[in-house]
DNA sequence: GCATATTTGTCCGTATGTATA
DNA sequence: CTATACATACGGACAAATATG
C-alpha cells in the first residue's frame, strides 16, 4: 500500500509539472490563436506596450512569447523595429506544400508498412467536416479539414512528425488569411475536399495505402495550385 | 563540475564576440554550439545566474535565448526548476531516425525528379571527411559526415527542409554525447560511413537516384541500430 | 537634413512562488 | 518543518535605433 500510494503521489506531481505552464507559454498560446484565427492579420505590428498592456503582462514576459512565435515562423522579428505577423510569399506557400507532400505521403506509407492503423480519429475529423458543411459552419469546416490532415500524419505515430505538421498547418493558415476576402473563401476552398477526404478514408479502410498516398499527392497538388492562383501574379519572392 | 567550469571558461572567452544588437540571438548561437559541441553535456543544468554572468548578459536576455533552445528541443524547460541540456531517450533517437529517413529519402527523390543537381557541395563534404580521416581529425570527420547529409538535403532546394534538417542534426548530436566515452567513439561510428558516402556520390553522379535513395535507407537503418545498441547499457529514464 | 517623439534592446532591483537539502 | 537557493514575473531605467514632423 505504501509503494502504491507513493507511486500515485509521484505520478500526480509529475502530471502537475506537465500541466502547469508559465505566463510566457500562456501568452504564446493566446497570440498564436489570434494569429492563426485571423484576428491579427499578416503584416500587423505587435507593439510590446500595446499587447503587454492588453494581456496584463510585462514586456519581458511578452518578449519571451515573441521569441517562440518567431521560431514558429508565425511572426518576423525585425531588429529595433518590432515583431510583425508574417506575410507569406507565393514561394513560401510552395515550400510549405512541398513539405506537406513529404510529410503526409510518408505518413501514409509508414502506416501502410505497419498495417495496424486506428482510423477512428481520421474518421471523426471527416464526419466533423461533413456536419459543419451541412450546417453551414464554414469556419468549422476549415478547422475540420486541417484536423483531418493532422490525424493522417498521426497515423505514423511519430511525436516529431506530429509537431512538425502542427506547426506547418499553423503557418499555412497565414496564407489563407492573405487571400481572405478574395474569391477563395473558406467554403469554396475547403468544401470540395470533403468528398476526397471521405474517399481517402475508404481507401485506408480497404488497406490500399499506396493508392491513398497517390491520391493524396494529387489532392495536395490541386490545393497548392488553387492557393497559388489566389495570390496575385507578380508576387514572387522578394528579399526584404 | 569540471565540464561545467571549462565550459564556463570558454563562454567567458567568447564574451567579446557579443558586440552589438541581437544579443539574445548571439547568446542562443553560442549556447547551441556549446551544447552540440559537447561542452555542455546532456543533463547539465543551465543556471540563469551562472551562464548570464559568464556571458555578461542579463537574466532577461538569457531567458529569451533559453526559450529558443527549448523550442529546438536542445534543452528542456522545467517550470521553477530551470533549463537542462536535453537527455535523449532511445525512443527519441528512433524518432529522429524516422524523420531522417523521410527527409533524406525525399530529398533524393526530389533531386531525381528535377534532374539538374549540383553535387559540388556534397562532394566537398565527402572529401573533407576523407581528409579529416586521413589526418586523424576524428571530430572533424564527424562534422564532415553531418555536413554531407545536410548537403544531401540541400539538393531539394527547400529552405524549410534545410532548416528542419539542421535542427534535426543538432538534436541528434545530443545522442552522440550521451554515448561519448563508451565503446562508440567518433571514429568508430563515422569512419565506416566514409565509403558509403563516397558510393552515394558516385550513384548520384550516375543519376541513379532511386538506387541512391534505397542505399540511403539501409545506411540510416544501420546507423540507427548502431546508435540504439550503444544506448542499451545505461538506458533508464533519468527522472530528475 | 534636422530635431523630436516613439519604440525597441538591455539591464537592474525586487517581490513572490516553488523546489529541495 | 524550516531554511536556503533559485526561478518567475513585474516595473523602472537608460541607451540606441527608428519613425515622425
Amino acid at each position: 500500500m505504501d509503494s502504491l500510494s507513493t507511486a500515485s503521489a509521484v505520478l500526480k506531481s509529475q502530471r502537475q509539472r506537465l500541466v502547469r505552464s508559465g505566463t510566457a507559454d500562456r501568452v504564446t498560446e493566446i497570440l498564436r490563436e489570434q494569429i492563426i484565427g485571423g484576428l491579427l492579420p499578416p503584416g500587423t505590428r505587435l507593439s510590446e506596450e500595446t499587447i503587454g498592456e492588453a494581456l496584463g503582462v510585462s514586456r519581458n514576459t511578452l518578449r519571451e512569447a515573441f521569441r517562440l512565435l518567431g521560431h514558429e515562423q508565425l511572426v518576423v522579428h525585425e531588429l529595433n523595429r518590432g515583431v510583425f505577423v508574417r506575410v507569406l510569399t507565393a514561394d513560401a506557400v510552395t515550400d510549405l506544400y512541398l513539405l506537406r507532400q513529404i510529410i503526409e505521403g510518408s505518413a501514409l506509407e509508414i502506416a501502410g508498412r505497419r498495417g495496424d492503423v486506428d482510423l477512428s480519429a481520421v474518421l471523426a475529423a471527416v464526419e466533423a467536416g461533413e456536419r459543419a458543411a451541412a450546417e453551414g459552419r464554414w469556419q468549422d469546416l476549415a478547422t475540420a479539414d486541417l484536423e483531418f490532415h493532422q490525424e493522417i500524419v498521426a497515423l505514423a505515430r511519430s511525436p516529431r512528425l506530429d509537431q512538425l505538421m502542427r506547426r506547418l498547418l499553423a503557418e499555412l493558415r497565414l496564407a489563407f488569411h492573405v487571400m481572405s476576402g478574395s474569391a477563395t473563401s473558406s467554403r469554396s476552398f475547403h468544401e470540395p475536399y470533403l468528398k476526397r477526404n471521405r474517399r481517402l478514408v475508404r481507401l485506408l479502410q480497404g488497406k490500399r495505402y499506396a493508392q491513398a498516398a497517390e491520391e493524396m499527392r494529387a489532392y495536395l497538388d490541386d490545393a497548392h495550385a488553387q492557393l497559388i492562383a489566389a495570390f496575385r501574379p507578380g508576387e514572387s519572392e522578394a528579399a526584404h
